[in-house]
This record gives structure tokens, C-alpha cells and sequence, in this order.
DNA sequence: TCGATCGATACCCTAAAGATATGGACATCG
DNA sequence: CGATGTCCATATCTTTAGGGTATCGATCGA
């Protein structure tokens, strides 16, 4: 587990100091560990040359697989220190303003069903899905396709058309509507929980995405109940080609708990 | 995790020297190391008198949560291994003659379809299930609702009816057909695979349990492609009210392989 | 009341895991 | 083209986590 622990951030940083750092520890025993999992499990799992370090197809499986022991271990433990608090709470993780609007009234319809217990709103702009993976929380509001559902089950919500939020007198803001093809060269915000791979510059919650736009930095493409959240400075155009987001309500697969089903129940579209 | 395994190991024999003794190591070593990650954790997992053990709601918890987090290192270190092997196969976990007579033609499917690799027969009459969640076998071919398919994903691939293997001369051989009322009293084998609770006679395989029939010291239950299965000197009779067993064929909810969807889906229903 | 059972405590000892110092390969730059 | 910096490996020492034996104290049954 440990030294799983130390295979994966190695992995993820392809750099043994990056990683020992990362660790909080020293590079060499980092090294010495990595090279006894290898001979324990009997598989080369890294190549490394003196000047870069990358995964074997074996490393690729265990990176993966080892990320999902260490979310299954880190759940555990929280799952079992939540179960021995004596008022028992839900948490539900969501982005400011990423309810869709539903946020209320799921609320209510949860506290209306018998046994109701109290919700722990925790607000962030990423992690959510990790927060659910690894016992943080309970429930997560995310987006489909935008976000990452591997290992959670989840249902959909509600469906929302895609626009773009843009400073007043942009050039777009002449239109009417934008397709996707109009903002090719526009700078596009990056969030925190991007699937790796999706490039864009690097963003961490709407009030500070709303600044950068009212300054001409960028322009944003997000679901149309922002428009409540779009400030004097911005407007939003309808985007005609960009791909609907779903808003899902998402659990942990291995979840047994009958307040998560009622919330989950109390979250169904009606 | 070393923890989690001693915690486990106790938690199922609710017995710190019978899980010193499953693990090998000698028991103040074990109550020192549980009394550390309760302490560590900040939860009571276990209530202890000097003469017995039982565990507290969080322990329940960590139980069903820490075997997950378990099976789910152990998957990862063998998926691993299988990953680095040159030549890949899969491995298919199926108790003899727990097939309902498919195996042949779902092998003879895979077997036609592009890409297929070489496919390893596990036969093993219990633990199928587990060997699917720890990462021994890709693929089992289970029984629904005789095996617990928690954490596995499955399809349906035939449901049957139920008969009972009677000895010769056995007072229910002379009906036609058998009810489960009629069977109140008789002697049942439990598989190793059972859902905990169940009772009866501990059985490990088909000849034994055959064996055990002919001497007139039970009776068994068993789906009907048992038939080709029962010796001379043992008869059968359909139940007109058990439960019908559907064979399923299961795979582990993570996995990504190509190779196990291509089974999986050679061996859907024709 | 005595003996058996079972978990906890006390104490020791080995080996795993961490730190520091340093070596060797290799790319980059003046 | 050699100096320099980067990066992983090796060598060596120290700490501590993890395991063993002996024994205690509580509790149940005979």
C-alpha cells in the first residue's frame, strides 16, 4: 500500500525527485522502494534512462488499477470514521453554481423523505469526482462528458444547452449565436477536474473566470444557467454546435447506503 | 493495509488468536496492531471482554469496506503481472459442469472472433466470485441468486429450472415431481461459495457430492443441466417451486479490456 | 474455588524504512 | 570540447515499526 502509494506519484510524475518530494521524503529510498516493488511483483514496471523515466504497458495497469486500491483503501477509512460519528450527514460536493438551478429543490425533496439526515454542502471547483471515489463525499453534482464518471454510478439530471459567456464588445457579441468554429484562437478556461489532455488556461472558480473575460483575457463556454451568473461587463451568446452538458447526480459504486439511494431518489428529474 | 488485513482477518473470526494463527503471527503482535489503527482511526472498530469479540457499527463498516479496498490491491499487483506475461490470455473461472451446457459454444464464439486470445479454464467449486474481485480470473461463470455478484458486473445467460438428485429408492423417488415442502428435513450441502448464513452439509465438489447422495446421506438441490451428470444408482425429479437459477457470466466492474468484452460478448445469448 | 481460556501488557530483538553523502550517465551551454 | 547541472543509483548509518516470548488479569465453567 505504501509502496503503491510511492509507485503512483512516480508514475504520474514520470521524476523520482518530483515525486519523492511530492512523498515527503528523500529520493533515494523513494528509488530503492520502487526497485523492491518491481522485484516483488517480478515486473519491470518504469523504464529510466539517466535522463527520463516513463511507464512499461505492465506500469500503465498498475498505475490505474493502483489508483483505484488507494481510492478504495482512503474510502474505507473515511467511510468507517463517518459511520462512528454519532449524527450521521450526507455530503454532497458541487461546483458554485454548477447545480443547474436544481439545488433547492432537491434539497427540499430530500429533507421531505422519512429519515431524512442532514446535507454537508462541500463546495469545489474540482475533485469532486475524486472527493466521491475516496470517501470524501457521499454525492457529487457533476457534468457529463465533461467530467471523469469512471468508477462512480450516476443518473442524469437534466440536460443543458452550451453558451458562451463574452466581454462586452467582443467581436462574437455582435451575433446573434456562435458556433464552435468562431472561437477557434480564443483563449478557453481549463478547470481544475479537466480530463487530462483538454488544454486552456488554468482556472480555479467563476468569479475569478468572470474577471479574466470582463478583462478580454478569455471567453468561456458553460452550461446556460450561468446566464443568472453572468455580470454587468460580460453577455452570453447561445452556442449552436458545442455538446449539451448533463448535469448528473453521482455516487459511489459500492455505496449500500440508504440515505445516498433516498437522495439519489430525491434528486430524479420531475 | 497490512492493518486492514489483520483488522479483517479478526473481524471474521471475531477471535484474536484464531486470526493471529490464520496469519501467522503470534496474537500480542495482532491486538497491539488493531489497538493502534483504532487509535490511529480515532473509531472503536471492535468491543472486546476477555471473553468475547463483536464488532461495533464502524467495524461493520470497515469490514465490508476494507475486504473491497483488499481485493482491490490484490487485483491490482495480479492484473499487473498478467499484463507483463508476453503471451495475454484470459482465465475463466467455472465450477465443472456449472456451465448449463453453453461453455463449448460460447468458447467456440470467442474463439471466432478477431483478435481472441488463448482462454484458461479455472474450475473451482467455490470462490469463483472472489477469484473474479482479487484478480485471479477475468471472467466466471456464476449462478444468480446462489452466488453474491456484488462488485462484479454480469449478464444473463440462461435461466433453469431446478431438480433434485435423490438415491435410488429414496421415499421422493417414487413422485413424479418434488416440492420444496417436501424436502423439509432432508440433509442440503453448502457450497464453499454460499452467502454467509446458509446451512447444511459442507461440500466441495460434484463426485463427492454425488457420492454422499448414494449413500443416502443427502439430498441436493441443482439446476437441470445437472441431469447428464447423475451416476446410475441416483435418480432425478424436477422441483416444481425452487427458485430457478440463472447462469451469469461476470467480470470485474473496472476492467477495460478489450478481451473480456469480446468474451463477454461471445457469450451473450443466441 | 480451581483451572482453562482469552485478550492485554511488558520487554526484547530483528529488519524494514528513512536520511545523508556520493557516484556515474547524459544533456546543455559557453 | 570540456565544464556544469540534472537525475537516478549505490553505499552506509540510524531510527523505528513489527514480530516474538513470557506473563498478567479477567471471566466463565466445572
Amino acid at each position: 500500500m505504501r509502496e503503491l502509494r510511492y509507485f503512483v506519484a512516480v508514475a504520474e510524475e514520470l521524476h523520482f525527485g518530483r515525486a519523492a518530494r511530492r512523498l515527503n521524503i528523500a529520493q533515494p529510498p523513494l528509488s530503492r522502494a520502487i526497485r523492491l516493488l518491481e522485484r516483488r511483483m517480478g515486473v519491470t514496471l518504469l523504464e529510466r534512462t539517466s535522463r527520463e523515466v516513463h511507464l512499461t504497458p505492465a506500469g500503465e495497469v498498475l498505475l490505474a488499477e493502483g489508483r483505484g486500491a488507494l481510492d478504495a483503501a482512503a474510502a474505507a477509512v473515511r467511510r468507517t470514521q463517518r459511520a462512528a460519528e454519532t449524527t450521521r450527514r450526507l455530503v454532497l460536493a458541487l461546483k458554485p453554481g454548477g447545480d443547474g438551478g436544481l439545488l433547492r429543490s432537491i434539497l427540499d425533496r430530500y429533507a421531505a423523505t422519512p429519515g431524512a439526515v442532514p446535507v454537508d454542502l462541500a463546495f469545489s471547483a474540482g475533485e469532486r469526482a475524486q472527493m466521491v471515489r475516496d470517501g470524501r463525499a457521499d454525492l457529487a453534482l457533476l457534468h457529463r462528458p465533461q467530467n471523469d464518471l469512471t468508477g462512480l454510478d450516476s443518473d442524469d439530471l437534466l440536460t443543458q444547452d452550451q453558451v458562451v459567456v463574452l466581454p462586452e464588445g467582443h467581436r462574437l457579441a455582435a451575433q446573434d449565436t456562435v458556433s464552435m468554429a468562431d472561437l477557434s484562437g480564443e483563449t478557453l478556461p481549463r478547470w481544475p477536474e479537466a480530463r487530462p489532455g483538454v488544454t486552456g488556461y488554468p482556472i480555479s472558480d467563476t468569479n475569478q473566470l468572470m474577471q479574466l473575460i470582463m478583462l478580454g483575457r478569455m471567453v468561456a463556454v458553460l452550461p446556460e444557467s450561468i446566464r443568472d451568473r453572468v455580470p454587468p461587463g460580460a453577455v452570453w451568446r447561445p452556442v449552436t454546435d458545442a455538446v449539451p452538458a448533463t448535469v448528473v447526480i453521482a455516487w459511489s459504486r459500492d455505496s449500500t447506503s440508504r440515505q445516498v439511494a433516498a437522495f439519489v431518489a430525491a434528486s430524479a428529474p420531475h
